[in-house]
RNA sequence: GGCCCUAUCGUCUAAUGGUUAGGACAGUUCCCUCUCACGGAACAAAUCGGGGUUCGAAUCCCCGUAGGGUCACCA
């Protein structure tokens, strides 16, 4: 069997959405899966709104996400134009391709229209089996805007077969777009690809997912705090599985279990809560020091690695976590607070509050130095605070110790804080009681 | 509207003629707990409708219905 070639050409006419990375995804899945290779080219033939900016955006986005692929031998369609020029003349002079009036704008341009057939074109979708359209109702369609304008249908048909691309997995959106891609082929003496035509990513709505419902950009899930681990899981799951419970894969699974048969035909609706999720479970898998230097460059902060294994397994996002240094984790630095705090805002009693820092100081004093860890603490602390009253005990601790209200238990702030430190702090906050 | 595609819990899905229709996310409740998270447990929740075929249908066929895609000198 030939070796097998895919093929991601997404237009530079826009940013890289969700769903583009899912059909590069299903892409490289199945050429990986074959030990093929994905090529990579920009269909940049409207030249009007194609622009440098998005080419880049693309490239950024796929590279983040971590999809291989290659680009080339076809980088853009701009850069092969004689190419499509030469097949344009050849159709015209067969007598398959005509010059005609133009019908809108400006009527002295010509455009070149295909000479339809009219015939009915059956062709086999990996996915969905036997398709047949009827190519009538096309007319003579329009292949290029000029003998040196070539328009997608043209372009993708040449561009695929001068690669060998052998299967061409699209979104659903491209299914009726197939028969006349067809048409161009077969009359150019092409070997059809296979196709397949996966299904669309869906709005809330069940409609096409766009702008107007939020985050579709790629780029977007990365200043959001996606992990790419996360995004390439979740997206492979949509209109996909394996068969049976696992939901956490690698790449390296992905690639080994990706078959064809086992995409399916409708819809998929996308779920932010379910991508959070994955996105956890991903984070939750990193190493502390991979983490660290991630969220570090999220955040642009030097990230404490003693708080690592507390933000990984608090924060679904690296945004939540860089929120969390400052906020949860704020502590660390100068703290401030409204004295009235310490009483949990006048439910606890101040002098009570007073005895029982008091005496929490006392135990940790006798603490040595390389004992004062969180597990110690906790052991020390708790007997006493199960007697007197966790609440009435714990919250003052922990509001002295951290000066906030929302903050990881207080034997972990003491630990972090250090000995001194957290006497410092209680110390200080008695006096304001 | 024409053409094409599709149809299992709210969502992603498993079950490829035989299961009390399974899992996950979200939801609710409970436990853990000084707070916030994390974690654990439980509950609730589906085969679009109607006809066939078959001993037996979520699964195969037909008809409805609903949703989606597409009908460019965009890709």
């Amino acid at each position: 069997m030939a070796k097998v070639i895919t093929r991601f050409p997404p237009s530079p006419t826009g940013f890289l959405h969700i769903g583009g990375v899912r059909t590069a995804l299903f892409n490289y899945l199945f050429a990986a899966h074959n030990n093929g290779v994905m090529y990579l080219r920009f269909e940049d033939t409207d030249k009007e709104r194609s622009k440098k900016e998005f080419e880049e955006d693309i490239l950024n986005a796929i590279r983040w996400i971590g999809i291989p692929y290659e680009t080339q031998p076809i980088m853009r369609q701009s850069e092969k134009l004689d190419v499509y020029k030469k097949h344009l003349m050849s159709l015209m002079e067969r007598g398959v391709a005509y010059e005609a009036e133009a019908a809108e704008n400006d009527p002295s341009k010509k455009v070149i229209r295909f000479k339809n057939p009219n015939i009915s074109i059956t062709f086999h979708d990996a996915i969905r089996g036997e398709v047949t359209f009827d190519t009538t109702d096309l007319g003579d369609f329009v292949i290029a805007r000029s003998i040196d304008e070539p328009l997608y249908h043209l372009a993708v048909v040449i561009d695929d077969h001068d690669t060998g691309v052998t299967h061409v997995i699209r979104g659903e959106e491209h299914i009726s777009n197939t028969p006349r891609q067809i048409l161009i082929l077969e009359t150019l003496g092409f070997t059809r690809p296979e196709y397949a035509h996966i299904p669309l990513i869906l709005a809330p709505d069940k409609s096409k997912l766009s702008k107007r419902h939020g985050a579709v950009s790629a780029n977007e899930y990365r200043t959001q705090g996606f992990i790419p681990e996360a995004m390439l899981n979740y997206l492979a799951l949509l209109g996909w599985n394996p068969g049976g419970d696992q939901e956490l894969f690698t790449l390296d699974e992905l690639v080994k279990l990706f078959t064809l048969d086992r995409v399916h035909k409708g819809g998929a609706v996308f779920d932010i809560h379910k991508l959070l999720w994955f996105n956890h479970e991903h984070i939750k898998r990193l190493s502390d020091e991979d983490y660290a230097s991630r969220l570090k460059e999220f955040s642009g902060k030097d990230i404490d690695p003693r708080l690592v294994p507390l933000l990984k397994m608090r924060a679904q996002t690296l945004a939540e976590a860089a929120t969390a240094l400052t906020d949860e984790f704020g502590f660390l630095g100068e703290i401030s607070y409204d004295p009235s705090l310490l009483l949990q805002g006048g439910k606890l009693n101040a002098e009570v509050s007073a005895n029982h820092l008091q005496a929490v100081a006392e135990l940790l004093h006798n603490v040595p130095d390389e004992g004062f860890t969180a597990e110690q603490l906790k052991d020390i602390v708790w007997p006493y605070a199960t007697d007197q009253g966790r609440g009435a005990v714990l919250w003052p601790l922990r509001v002295a110790l951290s000066g906030r209200e929302k903050s990881p238990d207080p034997f972990i702030v003491a630990a972090l804080l250090g000995k001194a430190e957290s006497l410092a702090r209680i110390a200080r906050a008695i006096k304001n009681l």
